[in-house]
DNA sequence: TGTACATCAGTGAACGCGCGTTCACTGATGTAC
DNA sequence: TGTACATCAGTGAACGCGCGTTCACTGATGTAC
């Protein structure tokens, strides 16, 4: 049954994919490796020819996934000249979809309750990808703040960031037991998004 | 073996309010019924006297959490005439001392990344304690604001919460990867915080 | 008040289960000659 | 280019372990008479 190189490549690849989001969905701890696999499509025994653990693919799927949210990001706002794409990307961010729909959804958001119960490599991944995040959005701001008031740029980036994923996951939280709650709370992080 | 009532109504209380400090501080999936009663002095196998279930003792343990963290909340406000008192315990909030001790820290933050993967009871009693923050926020508030601008006070709590949880657990998932990058983020946030 | 019995909190061994991980095996691929 | 053998991705049974939970047992407490 052995696969060509290329073939064996791509399966690692799958396994990485599902693994970032079924991970985002169900939580790390919530998804077995059996699961998971099962889930890519094999069976579990294979694992561990692409991976020494599972501590080890963690590290790869949130990598992956914040590699993918970034990607995404960079496309936006490339092709945005006056930053209202960008704009419209972060009401997005506060809306009942992303609440709903943690598959897909923010990374920094969905491994933020997790990620200091991981491994160091994870714990540093998440790091970057919140470092990321925030010169991206300082780049963007710089852009209707010009170069004069970088110090403050950053500080409105660290303010954005914490609104958001503090009103998602909030939101979340509370979305079973309080629905009208949970919308109220995306409605006030939404307004003080900034235009 | 038996004991008294009162003492076994005791040791129930030892129970619940050991959990409530080791669930925030190694997360509820962090910690076995085994590890758990060895902590608060017993062996595991009299845990069922007293709980139907861990999942009982999860709704039990976030209930005493919050019921504690709002007592010590309105015994600060109400011996505090200007609001003094109650912007310098946000302010302490986003302090590096509330970031690396988990134990005693807020139930909204520790149960934020679990609580949707919990039953219905804990997360009613979750939501619970996050609307009676933002009425004691408001309340608070309508101090300085007058009863004018009541939609616009609760809006606010609800910015004030989402910050507080937001910055408080960003600066505990980077910490350990870049601690800089931490301290940066509780102090955006503290300056976002109302005087 | 004293006696006899039921109750029940705590103990520690044991249960079934699912987890991460390992293993022997298969058979097509890659490689050395 | 053709042949012989080593490699290795995938399979599914099995391992050891820790989990939540159950159980028979103990013996002091609570209760009925």
């Amino acid at each position: 049954m052995r696969l060509t190189k290329e073939q064996a490549a791509q399966n690692r690849e799958k396994i990485i994919e599902t693994a970032a989001r079924v991970f985002r969905e169900r939580g790390i701890d919530g998804v077995s490796v059996a699961d998971l696999m099962k889930e890519a499509g094999f069976t579990h025994g294979g694992f561990y020819n692409h991976f020494a653990s599972k501590q080890e693919l963690v590290a790869e799927a949130s990598r992956a996934a914040f590699a993918k949210s970034m990607g995404a990001l960079l496309e936006q706002t490339s092709a945005d000249k006056n930053g209202r794409q960008f704009a419209k990307g972060l009401q997005a961010y506060l809306s009942p979809a992303h609440r709903d729909d943690c598959t897909g959804g923010c990374p920094a958001a969905a491994f933020l309750g997790e990620v200091s119960r991981q491994g160091c490599e994870m714990q540093s991944t998440y790091a970057q990808g919140i470092k990321a995040f925030l010169e991206v959005y300082e780049s963007q701001n710089a852009i209707k703040c010009g170069t004069s008031c970088k110090a403050t740029a950053r500080e409105k980036a660290i303010d954005v960031l914490a609104n958001l994923v503090g009103s998602l996951l909030l939101a979340r939280a509370v979305v079973k037991a309080d629905p009208a709650l949970s919308d109220e709370i995306l409605a006030a992080g939404r307004r003080q998004l900034p235009k």
